[in-house]
DNA sequence: TTGCATTTCAAACATTTGTATGAAACTATC
DNA sequence: GATAGTTTCATACAAATGTTTGAAATGCAA
């Protein structure tokens, strides 16, 4: 069998268990019989374990960056080299939404991979994870471009909300999906991303933010039970 | 020695190690050497290693939703029975986020540990965290009286980023904080607290989304290098 | 003290898991 | 078709880890 047809049936099968199972729970015999090839075959291509993992991980973050970017400068073309920070943001959460939600998204293994190594995070994708901020960088300078006016520290929070509300939409999508007893529709996903795109913009335009006293909470100490819960 | 002895030094050694270290690196044997007790003490008190785990997470989540509560309940009654919509958000992520954050954390084992157990996600925190529905739901009452105009999915969306927010923040702040090279300030707690409110009440109050044409990306095919990223 | 229940302890168990090995099969080049 | 390089395969290895066991120690009530 010519190598390569090893190496992609190991990615898929991989990244198919996964997805569905978790990273704790899929060892390499589940993998490389989901696969059809010999065991030896995972470090024979890839060295070890966790170099296939990063192999998965990286593959699919360039994809999202790349869009993630692609988006931008699309809109900074549209804009006459300039794109409003709607569209900045919208570029910066519209490709992770897009590829994690929406109706279709039970077909796509990519997207089931990406939401599990949000909610996992595994040793050899949060080393990856870490350097994402040169990504991150690109648009809080084009974020900086649109807003001249807006100092870093309220574009550094709102590059951070934005994100904050995709991911935990992505994360969370079960729960929200639980407690609104159905009535969040997480499969629209242009109106979600419409969503995220507003608030982050209002949070980035709302000016100083008004410190006022915190409430205090009064402790009460008790013996705990898990009705408490 | 008294058994509970045992039982409270096996606690209290894992939810150090669990915080220093994650859960994928702290084995029973680890816990049982810091606590200076035997191997079979942890089967003997707690069944297997995942109740252990899972009595540590109940522990500590009970504490937090206590503490809400109790901010809530507190708002209502200075409110004469019906709390503002901005104190039931700070009721919401006022206790995480001081819990979590601030200068003192260090200190804070429990804390550490929490951040941890949301970083993590084991299967029996997993567990656990699907009853949380249950809780918030309290909280979507609350905010259901304080905004009897507004329908339900918006409520369930504002709720759903008011965590987002808060729990981004705590999970990811090693990354804002070298993303904003030290300008934004994590340990001025109130302020966050006051920032995540202030733009959770603006995304509750909103109005309607409007709905505009997504930006489809350019999807670009070609060989993806580890540059990319 | 005696007797019974609880708790501790050292040791062993039983798996699981990632990795390594060396021979065999295969492929391509000359 | 011989040879060298690559890939596959069955098998073994070594280490880690949660759990169990049965005896010893301890605590406690009568």
């Amino acid at each position: 069998m010519a190598s390569d047809q090893t190496r992609s049936a190991i990615l898929a099968a991989a990244e198919r268990l996964y997805a569905d199972r978790g990273f704790g729970d899929v060892t390499l015999r589940d993998i490389v019989a989901e696969a059809n090839v010999n065991l030896a075959a995972v470090n024979y291509h890839f060295g070890s374990k966790d170099e296939l993992i990063a192999e998965l991980f990286v593959t699919r973050s360039i994809q999202t960056n790349r869009e993630r970017l692609n988006e931008l400068k699309a809109a900074e073309e549209n804009g006459g080299g300039r794109a409003s920070i709607e569209d900045i943001m919208r570029a910066l959460v519209g490709p992770t939404l897009r590829g994690c939600l929406g109706p279709d998204r039970e077909g796509s293994t990519a997207a089931r991979f990406m939401i599990r190594a949000s909610i996992e995070s595994v040793p050899p994708i949060r080393r990856i994870k870490n350097r994402e901020v040169d990504h991150l960088r690109k648009f809080a300078a084009a974020m900086r471009r649109a807003m001249p006016a807006s100092n870093d520290t309220e574009l550094y929070w709102g590059l951070h909300f934005a994100l904050a509300m995709a991911h935990h939409t992505i994360r969370e999508k079960e729960r929200l999906l639980r407690l609104s007893e159905g009535k969040c529709d997480l499969d629209d996903v242009r109106a979600i991303i419409d969503r995220v795109v507003t608030v982050s913009v209002m949070a980035l335009t709302m000016g100083d933010v008004p410190s006022k006293p915190a409430l205090r909470p009064v402790v009460v100490h008790g013996r705990l039970t898990r009705q408490d819960l």
